[in-house]
DNA sequence: TTCAAAACTGATATCATGTCAATGACTATA
DNA sequence: TATAGTCATTGACATGATATCAGTTTTGAA
């Protein structure tokens, strides 16, 4: 018996079609503007079909965002276990880095996204789960660390870290809309400006 | 010839109830579930009496906005002359606190404006204004700090604004979403993070 | 008193959503 | 190969919100 018989075959092949036309009208339009009429129009499909794959025009969203989301999950879970702070500073700023260009190498997606957030609140908790994930790993280096003695002993982890992960997320929405900055030049900012908060190294010049 | 006549009266007061049943509905339901139908219920006007004076939905939060955009420009243009690093990180604590505590002061309003921030653009666009204010406002802050030689003349003052008003934002909506947090805690790391980056203090103990 | 302007109103056209009963293509089985 | 049941597909429809506009009522100047 075949796994995949001519029908399921079929549905899968209908699945893709919606999948794809979803991404081209949403890509085009926008979230907001796009309708469930032009998905289908674009996949050539039934009204109704639609509503037999996704449950409304969030879960399209969703199951377009899937991949990219397990991408940032990745970068959320680097290793981290430097021995001095000049090494902390490296590996912090090589993940900033990672994150950004993540963010840029699906530049129309994260639009989309993050014009999703503020209407869907199925996108909205998608996006709060990888909050949840840098800020919870932030945290754990942080404290590690604080054990180290590389890190100012007296700032509360979990604080910092969410402090830290803002100010990533924020300049990367920046850069998705408009990546007229220098991406290097704003690594290099907020990697400064973050350790020498937190690792209280000395003033130069 | 009376100012106001008893015409322009009855045309105040009626958009005065229409403000105010906005509020209750959007205070009560939330910004996308609400309706111009309970609205007008609420205000006990006829349907169309609401496009009167309003455009859309979207009008009718703009209009109850007002009052608290204005405070919030005052905070982002308070003085900044410090002359010692000790004194700057003073007033940038004392900023800080004053704008989450405007923001708390306002929380329903507040909660209510983060959904339709994702929503409506004209919202949207109120809100970056008062996000221009403040970084142009910080900027200059930035650059004073820096002629004084008390901040570190190797960081571009609007990057570094940036940064920092996006993690006072995001603390913000934070704070806003649920108080549960140590509101003179928050504003403590976040100024030390801060200036310990910015002003390249000494290390603690 | 008169009547034009202002304030108000709700019926209406439009549009998107989600559901569901019907259709017909596919598959397993005898 | 015939057939009965299952599954993918479909579009008509009920629902609910929006914005408009032609008509009605109220007001106030002449």
């Amino acid at each position: 018996m075949k796994l995949t018989t001519k029908r399921q075959k079929q549905a899968m092949e209908t699945k893709k079609k919606l999948v794809k036309a979803a991404e081209k009208v949403f890509f085009e339009q926008g979230f907001q503007k796009s309708t469930i009429q032009q998905i289908i129009k674009v996949a050539e499909t039934g009204y109704g079909t639609a509503y037999v794959y996704f449950k409304n025009k969030d879960d399209f969203l969703v199951e377009i965002m899937q991949e990219t989301m397990e991408e940032f999950y990745q970068v959320a879970t680097q290793p981290f276990k430097p021995s001095t702070q000049l090494e902390a500073e490296q590996l912090i700023s090589n993940q900033v880095k990672l994150f950004l260009s993540l963010a840029l190498k699906n530049r129309e997606l994260m639009k989309i996204m993050k014009e999703a957030i503020g209407i869907s609140e199925i996108v909205q908790n998608k996006w709060q789960t990888i909050r949840d994930r840098f800020i919870s790993s932030i945290t754990n280096d942080i404290s590690y660390a604080q054990s180290q003695s590389l890190a100012n002993n007296e700032l509360v982890p979990s604080i910092v870290a969410r402090s830290w992960f803002y100010t990533n997320e924020m300049f990367m929405w920046e850069l998705v809309e408009s990546d007229s900055s220098n991406l290097d030049e704003l690594v290099s900012h907020m990697t400064i400006l973050y350790t020498r908060g937190l690792y209280s190294s000395v003033e130069s010049s």
